[in-house]
Order: C-alpha cells, then sequence, then structure tokens
DNA sequence: AACTGGCACTTGATTCTACCGACTGCCAGT
DNA sequence: ACTGGCAGTCGGTAGAATCAAGTGCCAGTT
C-alpha cells in the first residue's frame, strides 16, 4: 500500500518491551500528561519533557508510527494524541513507576489497620471506604469466600414461644442465624438437649453434610428437625455467595464526566454478582489491571480495574479493586491496592492463628 | 405600592388549603407536568387542563399571583413557570392524588414479601433494592435500632488454640460476635462451663450491665474475663449504630443531570450517620416529605425527602426512604414508601409474635 | 540516515449575529 | 370577571467568521 511497512527505526537498538526508547518514553510521557489533564497531549509538550531530547517534529514523526501500531489515537485530525487500551497496557506492564503511595497516604493505612477492630465484615466494609480515599477512584472488597469450613458449634436459642433461633458457628470464624418457627411449643431445656446433641453430632461436619446428619445427630426426627436441615442447607447456600462491599460510589462522578456513564456503571456494580464475576475473572488470568475492553465486559469498557487478591490460608479467593476510567493513575491506584489487599490478608491470617513471620513493622 | 395587595380574588369562596381553587387546580397542573417533562408550564398548556375552563390569560393572571405568593417562579422572564418548593409543599399537602402503585409494582411488593425468607439484615438490603426499583429514586433504608435488648445467650466457642469467639445472641434475634485471643491455652471444657455459667449470670441483663456482671457471673476474674467484659461493652456500643442500607444509586445519575450533583448527594449518602439523622429528623417532625431546604441540610437543598417510619412493637425508630430531586413524583414516592415501610413493619412484628389482626391476604 | 525548522493545512472550539419561537404582561372590549 | 389581541422579552439555535492548537510534509543541516 504505502511507505515502510515496519515502523522501528532501530529493531536492534536497547528497547522497552516492543519499542524502541525513544519512543517509550514518549508513550509515557503522553500518558502520564494525560491522566492529569484529560487532554490530548501534542509533540510540543512531550519535546519538552525531560527524557525526549528531541524537537517537536521528530516527536510527530514517532507519534505516527505510534498510532499506527495502536498504541495512540488521534480524537481528531489536529488535535493532540490520546493513549489507547494497548497504550495504557504497555505502560503498565513496562513503563509504570513502582508506585509508591505518598507518606501522608501510607499513615492512613497505617492507622487504619492500627485500629481496627471488631470483625471482618466490619474491616472489609471499612477497607472498601479506605481504598477510595486512597485514591480517586470507587473501590471494591470481595470477601473471602468461606471455603469449606465446618461447622464448629450449633445452638437453639429461644426468643419467644414458638419462635427459635438457630446460630451456627463455623470453623472460620462466622456466624450464621435463622429464625425458625415452631409448629409445638418446647421448652428451654428441650431445646438446650437439643442443642448439645446437634452439637456433638454435626461439630466437623461441612454445612451440607451437617444438614443431611441432624435427624441422625438428635437422635429423633420431626417438623422441627426438618426446617432445622432445611436452615442449614440455606446457610450453605447463602455462604457460597460471596459479600461485596463498596467504597466510595461518588468517587465514580468524579471520575467520569458523563453523568450517563456514571449511571451505567453505578447500575453494574449494584450487581453485587457481575463484580465478583469480574473480579475473579481478571485474578484467574493473572492480571492485576484489566483495561477497556480487557475484561470483555462490554458496559465497563471506558473503565479500568485494578485487583489484588486477599488470600486467607492458602487459597486467594477475595479481592480488592478499584474501578475507575481508563485515563488512571495505575501506578498510584495499583500501590494501593496492593498495600491494603497485602495488609487485610496479613491481618485475617493472624486472626487464624497461621502466624507467618511476624514481622509486622516496616517492610 | 402598587396594585391589590391581597391576592385571593374571592375569600370567602370554596378553597383547598389557602388557595383560591381555580389557583389550586393551576398550580397542581403546573406541578404535574413539570415533574414530568422538567420543562417551564406556560400558561397556554394549563388552560387546556381538563378542571381549568379558563382562557390562557386569564390562567396568566392567576399565575402572578401564584408567583407573587411564593408558590411559584420563572426561571427567566418569558418562560413558563415552575414550582417553588413551597409549591410542591402546598401540592403535597393539599393536591396530592391518593398515592396509587401501579399494578406491576403492587404485585412486585407482593412477591417480594412472599419470598424473602433469611433473616431482618438480608430483608432490609433487599428492601432497599425493591424501593428503588418501584420508583426511579434512590432508597434508604434505617434498621430498627436494638432499643434496651436484653441478652438471650452467650456462648465461647474455640476456633484455634489461643482463639475463641464470643457470639451473643440478644432479645430481638440480633447475634453479635467478637473474636478474642487469648495469653493462656483453653481447653473446650473449660470453655464450655465458662459459657454456661454466662449464660446463667448474664441472660436478661442489658449488654452494658452484662458487661458490668461478667466477673460475677464467672464466678472469678482473669484477664480473659475483662476481654469478655470489653467485647460485650463494644457490641452495645455497636448495637447502637443503626445499619443504613443504600438502594438504587445509580437512579440519583438519573434524576440529576449535573454530574456534580450527583457527586455531591452520593457523598452525603456514603455518610450513614448522616442518613439516619436526616430521616429521623423529618420523622420526629412528624413529616413525612421533605422538600428542598426544609429538612436545613444544605448539601441537599436540591433534594426531596420522602420518608415513612418502620416500626418494630412499639417505638418507630426505623425508617425506609426515598430521595430525588424536588422535581419528584410525590404521589408515586409516597405510596411506594408507605407500602413498603408498613408490610416491612409487618413482617418484622411477625417475626416477634407479636401476631396482630393477621389479614396479610387482600387490603 | 537522523533530526530539525519552517510552513501550509485541518479542524474543533469560540464568538458574534440574526432570527425564531415561546411566553409573558397589559389593555381594551365583552 | 374573563377574554382576545398584541407588543415586548428572552433563551435557544443556526450560520458565519475567527482563533488556536496541532499536524504532516519537506527541504535543509549535521
Amino acid at each position: 500500500m504505502s511507505t515502510k511497512t515496519r515502523g522501528s527505526k532501530a529493531p536492534g537498538g536497547p528497547a522497552a518491551g516492543e519499542l524502541d526508547l525513544r519512543r517509550a518514553a514518549i508513550l509515557e510521557a503522553v500518558v502520564t500528561e494525560y491522566v492529569g489533564t484529560a487532554t490530548p497531549v501534542g509533540s510540543a509538550y512531550v519535546a519538552r519533557t525531560p527524557g525526549v531530547n528531541v524537537s517537536s517534529a521528530t516527536v510527530r514523526s514517532d507519534m505516527v508510527a505510534l498510532e499506527r501500531d495502536g498504541y495512540l489515537v488521534q480524537p481528531h485530525t489536529s488535535a493532540g494524541r490520546i493513549p489507547t487500551d494497548k497504550g495504557y497496557r504497555f505502560f503498565v506492564d513496562h513503563l509504570a513507576p513502582a508506585g509508591v503511595l505518598g507518606t501522608p497516604q501510607r499513615q492512613r493505612v497505617k492507622r487504619f489497620f492500627d485500629r481496627v477492630h471488631g470483625e471482618m465484615e466490619e474491616m472489609l466494609e471499612r477497607a472498601s471506604t479506605l481504598l477510595s480515599e486512597l485514591t480517586p477512584y470507587a473501590a471494591v472488597v470481595v470477601s473471602p469466600s468461606h471455603g469449606s469450613s465446618t461447622v464448629r458449634s450449633v445452638q437453639l436459642v429461644s426468643l419467644a414461644p414458638r419462635l427459635v433461633l438457630l446460630v451456627v458457628v463455623l470453623s472460620d470464624g462466622a456466624v450464621e442465624k435463622r429464625t425458625l418457627e415452631l409448629d409445638e411449643e418446647l421448652s428451654e431445656e428441650e431445646l438446650g438437649r437439643l442443642s448439645t446433641r446437634l452439637i456433638q453430632g454435626l461439630v466437623g461436619c461441612d454445612l451440607d453434610g451437617a444438614a443431611e446428619l441432624v435427624p441422625d445427630a438428635a437422635g429423633a426426627s420431626s417438623d422441627f428437625l426438618a426446617s432445622v436441615g432445611r436452615a442449614l442447607h440455606e446457610i450453605a447456600r447463602a455462604e457460597e455467595s460471596d459479600q461485596v462491599y463498596l467504597g466510595g460510589p461518588s468517587r465514580l462522578a468524579e471520575a467520569f464526566d458523563a453523568v450517563e456513564t456514571v449511571r451505567s456503571v453505578l447500575s453494574i456494580l449494584e450487581q453485587q454478582l457481575v463484580v465478583v464475576t469480574l473480579l475473579r475473572d481478571v485474578l484467574d488470568r493473572g492480571l492485576s489491571v484489566a483495561i477497556g475492553t480487557e475484561h470483555g465486559f462490554e458496559p465497563l469498557a471506558s473503565c479500568a480495574v485494578v485487583v489484588a487478591p486477599v488470600s486467607v490460608g492458602d487459597n486467594e479467593t477475595g479481592a480488592v479493586g478499584l474501578l475507575g476510567p481508563t485515563r488512571m493513575n495505575y501506578p498510584q491506584a495499583l500501590a494501593a491496592a496492593h498495600v491494603v489487599s497485602s495488609e487485610l490478608s496479613e491481618r485475617m491470617n493472624d486472626a487464624f492463628g497461621h502466624h507467618r513471620g511476624g514481622d509486622r513493622g516496616g517492610h
């Protein structure tokens, strides 16, 4: 068709990834500037950037190459360039400076984790807020799924005549409850006796197993026990659906300036299942960033997601994520997500007595 | 100064509230039309409205009066009129047609309440989503505060060596837990003995009382028991802070078209305490609607809030709310909020055995 | 061969003007 | 007490002119 097909001027020379060093520098300059200003970046600006010691004309010719190769686009002729998803991808893979959190933010994290008390649910909830405050993006925290936790305790507590609360404690510290309505009235003593029977029979089973065992364990069968079994099954199902915490939704309204975009992204975040799947998908593919269409989820094509796993014990089932525009400060987001995820993981492992190194101080 | 000072043409005639019947009709027409179209309403449209059988000229002269009295404003000369907060207020107090939910929505509510299972927290959470789906506004649900509930059961469950879970069941069915780390290792038997002692000693107390009683109840004192006491205090505090559930935040992005407004409203909804205070305030003043600045909360001056109480037992401490622009469909919002709130109240009373009439069917 | 300065050109944004249309306020007439 | 008619007021829109940013290309330099 036209001119030179292969664009790199010195294929053998020193390179960052696939790109000429200078072109990489140019791309980097475009990305960082565009992330900061949301304005297409022109060759003149890039030429002034330290690290690019050539004239704007030269930058321009490199820019056409970068555009030909799909790293940059022009919104229209005679505008500056903006990065494509591929451009951002190259940036995070090869150029992103080691993410450094500002010291004030570092402190904020430290204070947070020094102070957290209370239970996991609360910690995760508040961590999502923390994360959204460390960055200008919306945060998502998916609680580690309870995996195959076993029953640690079962108890029946009478709340009112013919109204009983079933409380189940699982080996991972989760507590679930279900109210049961009775047909017949049961005395406190009877409930107590049933409780101890159930405990003895069910401790150590997984939930579904426990549900099956109920009649055997109690040594009798009745409508009531059947409903206990049903409740256990229900709990088992509920345990599988991971909890999602959304932090700082208002950040989305800062990050996007089209109200319609805000609406559609928010409405997606309302579907918790989608969020979980999305994050898990990205993690499963071994990524920590999904840019634009990389996650294959149409409605979020204008978004980037930064994810970090939260592992408790051996399995990485939890996750923290940041959701923002593709025009995102990746180093910052990555740093924030990693700090919070690792700190969370540590906390949750601590809580289980799987103490690790023990040096919770510096690093 | 100028012409007639008293505006009403026939002060003795039949009136709706403070207003001439015709003027009331005009106001009503303006409100309903403006709510629907978000466009200033002109005299010509109003004159065509059934119920107003006068010419546009007459409507115009009434409109100047309505404007003089503060019910309407013109965004600029030669535009139609839009209602003021006072105008909306008059509308909801005197003109709002009995709120009628469309049958599909009615069905939605019915199905929802037929299907809900599981515990209060989940029900409230999902109710907030339901409410936001019944209307185009964001919904808020504040859980009834647990008031002065008493301890129903206390249990210590060992999770790992030196790691114990304290599970407390309250008389209203709430279950709270706290993990405790031990210095010394305690055997299962010892924990069991302590549990039963605690149960015997603390059942029936309120939480703070229970916290004080711990050493007495257990018949001994130790670091461990002290931490149990502390945990109980913590739980008591946590119980006081009511849970807030936010439904359909994306609806805010539909309701407002300035992204900055969306942001600021969202960021307010993130502060749960503020939301609780706001709703309670409105309810305490005996209102079910707060329009614009009526709630005295500056940042929400462009919003209206529709509230309905959720009462469990005798005290109305919970609430459901809808948050939208002052240009809101009040009849619809009121109807939706009332249905959900009363249905929720009923549910929660049922769950406590305070069965009422018993006719859960039609109505 | 690689780079640079210069220049013509393209094109979105901005400003200005003119104009249209939607309403109003007023008034004379019924 | 209402109404029809009419002049007057503005916002919104369309079109033309201008502006400024930034490009692509090319001839010239090192």
